[in-house]
DNA sequence: CCTTGTAATGTAAGCGTTTACATTACTAAA
DNA sequence: TTTAGTAATGTAAACGCTTACATTACAAGG
């Protein structure tokens, strides 16, 4: 047996076991094209030597990474970091590794991105949202990546899809404020021109608000970034347009929160003065207080039926196909019927 | 020129522009070893193929794959969260990838882990805190992987790590709740069997107590998985041990906000009646109400410094060494003097 | 015009797997 | 004992890059 210097190799396996590198192959990828003596003797070898098959090696020959990569706007954000927990998880059972990017919520990044995964050997991708360049989707079509989009649904986006109706379910919330009595209404919504979850909450209030009645016009809007802090900023301006709102709704739990601070800063009283709702239902709307009123959405499902999705096209080919889930008002401490 | 049904390759590329293979590479590893003449032919030459680098082949001739895996507890702790976007950014800038892999605390699993993404390339690791099976040290070194630590840092630790002292800051924290006339302490843990962290923080206060005059023995500790509802739970067992604690110190802020809903339902008055105490300063320490009193934690410093310390060690060679980092308390409304 | 040194480019040998195809070893039927 | 068929194993050709080394082109100095 001569001695070697570098990691050890199939070759050195074979050679150690006295069979040939395919028979090593075999035993490695499908045991049971070998017989149980040869299987025997390349195991005894591998671990002796401590073989770890290249990677390298194994992408060049099979052109296969078993990774896929995920394009998420931030793991800050815990709707992100759990649902991508949740992927991460399902995704390991099925022998796949995830490759993590963030885009900041910025669409030229994001792109950036996908080339970058693509460019690192990704199987497939997992992204957020509909809404992207056409020819992102002509360039990982020409590289036979295959992407599933996530936290949005829509019935009438052409790509598959997993994850909720963004604007029915604000819509459905809206409505039950509007049925407690709530004639004037704000929104302090993320920024809708690079987020179509964003767009489409507006929407849905709108929707509503057409809907019972009222004129949509009349909704005040205000965008911001994403943060308390600056939730509780837009609170502040919302309150001093003196736009009469007695509902305040929030594109998601942390801007809410941030309301929820500012209306205490103000000495408003919450939900008797004015109402708050907010979008998402993560740990921080429970916690809040008064405890937050909120959409609450299925993160970690939705991780986990992207990842099988994936996983099922990858190892089996069954093509990708949408996946609706549901949303579910939950009412807690911050919405209250109007005082008549 | 010919018909090509895959993908175009280097080749293709060097065919195109009447160069070889060599110049090609050169021109995108190395532009400036390449006249401007032939770096334009080439580029032309794959943008009209819409050329992109072979993963694998890449690997396979460099033994890189420009990727760092890191492998933590879950994502859906805050505190990780926060750590790794920024571990990601800061790796973007410098090149590399980021291979998320997940414990859920569980060491077997994080071993199994280490191993995955040894074998998917990854070029080195992040690892969460001290303590693991010395081979698993001794398989990473024999792969050539280089793993750096974070979450923690003690001085005696051989292995390189960044992060900050979880046992003086807790010590700190605790002297300064002595010193509030506090005599009767108890603690909500987390597993410490399998954390050296928490380990770290319980001896923090069993330090500060032994140091004013208390009993070590007399911290009522009790243990429990991460949660909210967790730290409820335990909150109330704590409550009904009749110890008569005044101030229940937490192993981090997520325990803390559920000993904080328990404290409210069994209409007991924070900071008056008990004080509580969070630890890492996450969102919610801040949200809750009454605001937490927590240890603050450079979870997204300590992502980067991280981050830099992994690219330098692999793209210059400069070797790992640790970084210590700074914690600071943050008194907010959850914690006040004893009543004389 | 020749020489020499440097810059630009080319040639071809790996890198360590997988796998189609070829070969050999067995088993069971004739 | 032969034969056909199947199971187990072997041989060697990709896979698409990088890079050491060889070669050529060109500029400047004599």
């Amino acid at each position: 047996m001569r001695i070697k210097n570098g990691t050890p190799t199939l070759h050195d396996v074979a050679f150690a076991a006295n069979v040939s590198t395919a028979t090593v192959s075999r035993c490695l990828n499908f045991p049971d094209k070998v017989s149980a003596a040869t299987r025997q003797k390349v195991s005894a070898a591998i671990n002796e030597l401590g073989y770890l098959p290249n990677f390298g090696a194994k992408v060049m020959a099979t052109n296969r990474t078993n990774t896929i990569g995920a394009i998420i706007p931030t793991m800050e954000n815990a709707i992100f970091a759990r649902g991508l927990q949740a992927f991460q998880e399902e995704l390991l059972l099925h022998g796949f590794t995830l490759l993590v990017a963030s885009t900041s919520y910025r669409p030229e990044i994001e792109q950036e991105q996908i080339r970058a995964l693509v460019a690192r050997g990704a199987d497939a991708l997992l992204l957020i949202g509909h809404e992207r360049d056409p020819e992102i989707y002509r360039f990982l079509e020409n590289q036979g990546v295959a992407a599933l989009t996530a936290w949005a649904y829509n019935s009438q986006a052409e790509r598959p899809s997993v994850g909720f109706d963004n604007r029915a379910a604000m819509r459905e919330m809206a409505i039950k404020v509007i049925e407690m009595g709530h004639r004037k209404l704000a929104l302090i919504s993320a920024q809708r021109s690079t987020n179509d979850r964003a767009q489409a909450r507006h929407f849905g209030i709108l929707d509503a608000m057409a809907e019972n009645g009222l004129d949509p016009n009349d909704l005040y809007m205000l965008e911001t970034t994403y943060g308390i802090e600056e939730g509780a900023q837009a609170f502040k301006q919302v309150m001093a347009a003196n736009t009469g709102a007695t509902a305040v709704f929030c594109g998601n739990d942390v801007l809410a929160v941030g309301a929820l601070r500012s209306a205490r800063e103000l000495n408003l009283n919450v939900p008797n003065d004015v109402s708050i709702i907010g979008f998402d239902d993560i740990e921080l709307a429970q916690v809040a207080y008064p405890a937050l009123t909120t959409v609450h959405v299925p993160h970690r499902e939705m991780g986990v039926f992207a990842a099988q999705a994936l996983a099922n096209l990858i190892k089996e080919g069954i093509a990708l196909k949408s996946i609706p889930l549901k949303t579910k008002l939950v009412f807690r401490d911050t919405l209250a019927a109007v005082a008549p």
